[in-house]
DNA sequence: TCATAATCGAGACGGTACGTCATGTCTTCGC
DNA sequence: GCGAAGACATGACGTACCGTCTCGATTATGA
């Protein structure tokens, strides 16, 4: 996943020395724990920038300096804090290798860290549109990618029904995922895998 | 849908009588037309309860009187505005049935002033797991009442596939519709409505 | 002391007979001895209509329609409270009179509850144009006519030193009564009796 | 005359060195000069922290920092405004200094500007004892100190007559003042000086 | 005896200011 | 030039009272 870090980054490929002292690395790692450790504890509503500075004992403005909003020191963190692949190797059908996607995200959205931080993304998405920008861009597209993959691958194979649609199967697949995290908070076992296989392999 | 107004009653049956001044229905509605008002000017995010009490020409202790929150106030707001009833008439047969459902929640999830309150509820379920309660239990429950209905009575007709569990039903319709509004910003056409019921009627 | 709850007597003769309900006098004593403890309680600044209504179990209008400002209830209530009467009676010498007045007024200046409301009036004074007439006609004009009373005995019986002049005597009096009340919170004594005594006599 | 401005100085002499941006001298004379300003305009009661910020243009938050409350900000106004020296240069006799510290108070009291702020300042020490505390040490310490000056020296130079003593000479004098500032509104002429001459010299 | 009228407790109303919190910007000092 | 500390203008928070205004329920005349 790539982070949006390097704002400052003026051209990509030209200066890469930059003057002054460089960016401490130590007090980025404080940011994005102190975040972590807040949002457990007082949740998005309480998360502040200004509590993040005094938890990482730093300064506002290195925060300021670096991500435009919490959201955005949030999805920073994301990647620090959990592995977030996925399984896309081919495992010979479209059932076995959506199964073990699906179980492969399930895995990730019990650990109540990880959810939280997405409820989190979703709540700043919510509240502002260049985020939610951002967050599509780097975060949602990676997981539908993933699992685009995985259709296409099946289409390829010729295993694929007719219906639904590769781009519904992502809607289907995220849809219930987003539902439980967010709304009903219903659990994401091995009963729900069965049943989202049962309806997107049933038209073969 | 039941509105969450009646922060006073004690008993339902007793107490009819309250003495000191009656509440104002007018400014009642006041409040309630600012606020849907003021989030289509400025979003969520820059709603507030001063704001609301500013153009509803109210002090702000008549809004806090009566709704914990702004999420409660665009709550009442809702059942205000939209014509929210969707149709579970009998049409024969469950994918029938499901179609109308479908069409009609869709109908509503196209108007940008549903969404944007749709929206706004969840971005303040999010930040407050008390508003979430009553969200789920007024909104979402109604909600998700309706469409169990018709799925009840397929399954009594004996028309319902085995799989997926009714349960589940429920999950993917309002999955793949909350995900559309809340992320990816994605249509609620007729093309979708034909890709569901493929996936929930392709088992039997 | 006269009182100044007679706001709606248009004609003092005439005009005797009101129709409806009486005021209620239990009512009354209620809300001046509820201004009083809390006076006590939490201070001048802290006495609200509000808190004052609650404590008295009426309601906010009640103290409104007989008494413009919680000053004014505390002017009633002091009649109320103390006997604020002062000796006048002749002993047959100012210095005599003029001790006696002193000993009758420091006792009273003594009580805490006494002074409490003095300094609450005077507080309310401050703020308050209108009510600073409405308590020095009242409470204070009965207090220098007094000890104007003293003064112009002494006078007549030839008694009374050239300075200072009488209106400086009054002066000088009631300044370090109130100095000491308001300001600096030293003790009304014995001492002080000698000390006033010994300047206002001095001079024969 | 000290002012209350140096709340965080915890030691004088140690921690000359505080990090972070410094205090804006500019914004404090805006404060102090909005707050004289206003209280003219709207008196004491209508004084409020709010009202002084906006007109100093300045955050509520930056008065909050440095002053506890509306009468400390004014304690350091008065020090702004008026030259609130007097005289205690020795002029060879007790009552030649009395005569002279006399008329140096009674032109500053004369001035309406000053007699606001006094009247202000004492309403404030009426609704809040802590600070009563501030004015007694701060404000009136000084002055009962200079008068003191005068009369311990007389006491030295043998001039001062055995009554009233000299405490009371001070309560005497800062009776009739205050007494005449706060309540009466009589003026502070040069009869009273006459008067106060007699009554605290003729003993001699 | 019954309408009229004033009072009462209660409590909702439009306001204003409170004192706090967090925002995002800025200035200052030390590394 | 980065980073900490922290002051700054801004603006919303949720609360407390203000003084006014209905309400329904009590009393009291006076016609």
């Amino acid at each position: 996943m790539p982070t949006n870090q390097e704002r400052r980054a003026e051209t990509p490929a030209a200066a890469p020395r930059r003057r002054g002292r460089k960016r401490s690395e130590e007090t980025r790692l404080a940011i994005l724990t102190a975040a972590l450790a807040l949002l457990s504890e007082v949740g998005y509503a309480g998360l502040t920038i200004e509590g993040i500075a005094a938890r990482a004992g730093c300064g506002k403005q290195t925060i300021y300096r670096w991500w435009p909003t919490k959201g955005d020191v949030l999805l920073d963190a994301l990647a620090l804090k959990a592995e977030t692949h996925v399984t896309i190797a081919d495992h010979g059908s479209y059932a076995a290798d959506l199964r073990a996607f699906l179980a492969d995200s399930f895995r990730l959205g019990r650990l109540p860290q990880v959810t939280e931080v997405l409820r989190a993304m979703v709540a700043q998405a919510l509240a502002d549109p260049e985020f939610a920008g951002r967050f599509r861009e780097t975060f949602l597209a990676t997981r539908r990618e993933a699992l685009s993959t995985v259709v296409l691958r099946a289409r390829e194979r010729g295993d694929l029904p007719p219906r639904p649609a590769p781009g519904t199967v992502l809607d289907l697949v995220f849809g219930v995922l987003w539902y439980r995290v967010l709304i009903t908070g219903g659990p994401l076992d091995e009963d729900l895998v069965g049943e989202l296989l049962a309806a997107l392999t049933s038209g073969d």
